[in-house]
DNA sequence: TTTGTATTAGTAGCAGGTACTAAAAATAAG
DNA sequence: CTTATTTTTAGTACCTGCTACTAATACAAA
């Protein structure tokens, strides 16, 4: 390992910890060509956590992501609810979601709040989406709080129509129609 | 805490640390009202790793579903690329995508691919989704192989339109429409 | 009472540290 | 060149949350 100046040696550790939090000090020390006791000075002035925080940090931030984007089944929190009527859902937008060169949040993201949005409308065991057709009306910046509100405009049988629109400070951000078809399983 | 006999205790053991396994032996040995060692045995014959172990297996596992969903800003594996005409991606679907009843995957991880795979075949710097058509012809179980298949229609100054299909198996699942915006920021 | 399982106690050692003291080396300033 | 100052190493004691092991104790059925 090439020898750098301390300065460079700080942001390199920043950046290198940031990127990979799964190395020890004495993996880092060998990185750098240094002793490990200057690792250990070098995390205390930048503040970075010992290994085992940091894995910590990663696997309990990414515990609570899990259950709500992946687990939880409905993306966003869901604060008001009228089965087969309307329902309503927040969602707080962070730089996980966005675009890292634009800022711009992933239209995945606001997809899936208003899907999930719509599936929790019905009062149905299962609802799998048919058709949707989706509109964005301006790009959602990262950190920018949503609130989607959705409505159930025409029951068929087992086919729902809802209507779901995201706003940001009482702009339009989005709207969509989604077709859901409820499926009645025999007992889950 | 109860006295419970070994069995129910090993069976609950399983389940309290698989449900939160951010918990010292220490602290399920309080739980459960026995010493340290027993938790210590009782682990060993469940085969339940230490803590630390558990920590970073949640920590590795989401690092790498965070760069897949997130960071990566391509959801699949994107396969074959003609610029500004068409691309393949692929997604193999695992039960982290689905819901736990149905098994199904859920329908914004193929919206996903499906919109990420439309904006990687534009050759633009930067573009957004401006409105999507979206059908799900049959569900998507967990488990399966999607082949997402875009192709660029129509180029009307900086709007795209695009159309991506997904097959499992020769089998479409999904096919949609996209219009696309392209941005030109004066430098990234 | 003996046998067997379940539980508890206790020790040594490990990884990956913190917190601290002190010395050595490198760099800058006079 | 010599003193100051900064930077880097070295080393020790202690911490958490264990593993791996040995040994003692409790409880229950045969």
């Amino acid at each position: 390992m090439k020898k750098v100046k301390k300065q460079e040696r700080l942001e390199l550790l920043q950046k290198i910890v940031e990127e990979d939090p799964f190395l020890t000090d004495e993996e880092l020390s060998e990185r750098f060509g240094v002793s490990i006791q200057t690792i250990r000075l070098d995390r205390l002035k930048l503040n970075i956590p010992e290994l085992r925080e940091r894995v910590k940090h990663v696997a309990t931030e990414n515990y609570g992501k899990v259950r709500s984007i992946g687990a939880s089944e409905i993306v966003g929190e869901l604060i008001d609810l009228d089965l087969n009527k309307s329902g309503i859902s927040l969602l707080q937008t962070d730089k996980t979601m966005a675009f890292q060169k634009t800022k711009m949040v992933m239209g995945h993201y606001i997809f899936a709040m208003a899907e999930s949005l719509a599936m929790a409308v019905i009062d149905a065991n299962v609802a799998i989406t048919g058709v949707a057709n989706i509109k964005y009306r301006v790009p959602v910046m990262e950190g920018q709080k949503l609130v989607a509100k959705a409505e159930v405009v025409r029951i068929r049988g087992s086919e729902y129509i809802v209507h779901v629109k995201i706003n940001v400070n009482n702009d339009q951000v989005f709207r969509s129609k989604f077709i859901l078809v409820a499926l009645d399983l025999e007992e889950a």
